[in-house]
DNA sequence: TGTACATCAGTGAACGCGCGTTCACTGATGTAC
DNA sequence: TGTACATCAGTGAACGCGCGTTCACTGATGTAC
């Protein structure tokens, strides 16, 4: 073989994280396969001997995603709440890269069209609603601070995200911030 | 005149409320002149007697939802924060039905991407703050209510509606719904 | 050590399709005489 | 009253383009002898 014994596999691993990306970033219908290959300094031929179709890389892309983001909610160490986890989702900075950050925000709503919705979803919100707050698991009428909270995140994120004026942006993302931190600080809704 | 005095505005108002529904519906990407032409009886030919571009469409439909979203929330009663305004907002008809709904879920992801943000969003999300909480206006570190609220009822939302469980979807819409209620009804903050 | 061959990740032209857009045309009506 | 013409909302074929997808091909390497 005249390529590393790894290559083709290397080669699939970078176009999943690149679609990974670019999915979040410009939308999954916005993202064709020929400027996605070109990106990665590929020719668009080459898509077919990784993937049998771009169905199928949305289907992988978001399951990593959904894997990534599980993990990452994993190894929050204080499970009710985590305060800098909160901090974060709610930061400027995620805000501003949506690519490399939550997908319920930008995705949900091409997924809720053309049945593309997969139960990846269901996984992570659900997993979300775990984290956020360890009641939530199986009861169903406890729990109402964690979907409180995982509705005002996103929804924020959202948001901020397609208001122009950056001072009512920066404001809606502080005072969400402030009002869940605070939320999380109290031991329950009532 | 061989046709009725008004035949050409009709026709121009029946475009865009039908632009109106299918961008919420479909997403504005999604959404084809061709197809939305013939679903109203028409060829896709005669679209440029009406409009300049799909754009100029995209930001007078834009306009119009805005507008019919600004007229309602003008005329609740109760200005702090109508009870009726968020039980159907967290409705699941509203779910069920975002080709009539807020523009907010569906839209905003589309329209922080390629530009297309519009000041008619920031009229929009403002005019809501001040309709969920009159102390927002103008004013910067009070109103965290009403950012709370919106933020929640988007959030809530859009992840409703792109959750495949529909039990899991009527509890966020339930669940959210009924911490915003208990939160209308107390003074404020603090 | 040197040549002939097999491997196979990646190449790039080509396909059918739907998109937004253009434009010469149609044909039912109101007006002029 | 009857005919010829002007109007103009709407028609539908055609355009260039980028999409997802296919496929015969390339060419650098490892292997066989």
């Amino acid at each position: 073989m005249r390529y590393p014994e790894d290559q083709k596999a290397r080669t699939r691993q970078r176009i999943l994280d690149e679609a990974a990306r670019a999915f979040r970033r410009e939308g999954i219908g916005a993202t064709g396969l020929q400027p996605l290959m070109k990106q990665l300094g590929l020719t668009h031929g080459g898509f077919y001997a990784h993937f049998s179709s771009k169905e199928e890389l949305v289907a992988l892309a978001l399951q990593q995603i959904g894997q990534q983001w599980h993990d990452r909610l994993e190894q929050e160490t204080e499970p009710p709440c985590s305060q800098p986890l909160i901090e974060h989702y709610l930061s400027e900075h995620h805000r501003d890269t949506p690519e490399e950050g939550c997908p319920l925000p930008g995705l949900c709503y091409e997924l809720s069209q053309r049945g593309r919705s997969s139960p990846e979803t269901d996984r992570l919100v659900r997993h979300w609603l775990e984290r956020l707050d360890s009641r939530m698991a199986g009861q169903d009428d406890s729990g109402g601070q964690a979907v409180l909270m995982l509705s005002a995140m996103t929804g924020a994120l959202l948001i901020s995200r397609c208001v122009t004026d950056r001072h009512l942006s920066d404001r809606i993302l502080a005072i969400t911030r402030q009002a869940l931190l605070a939320m999380a600080s109290t031991p329950g809704p009532e």
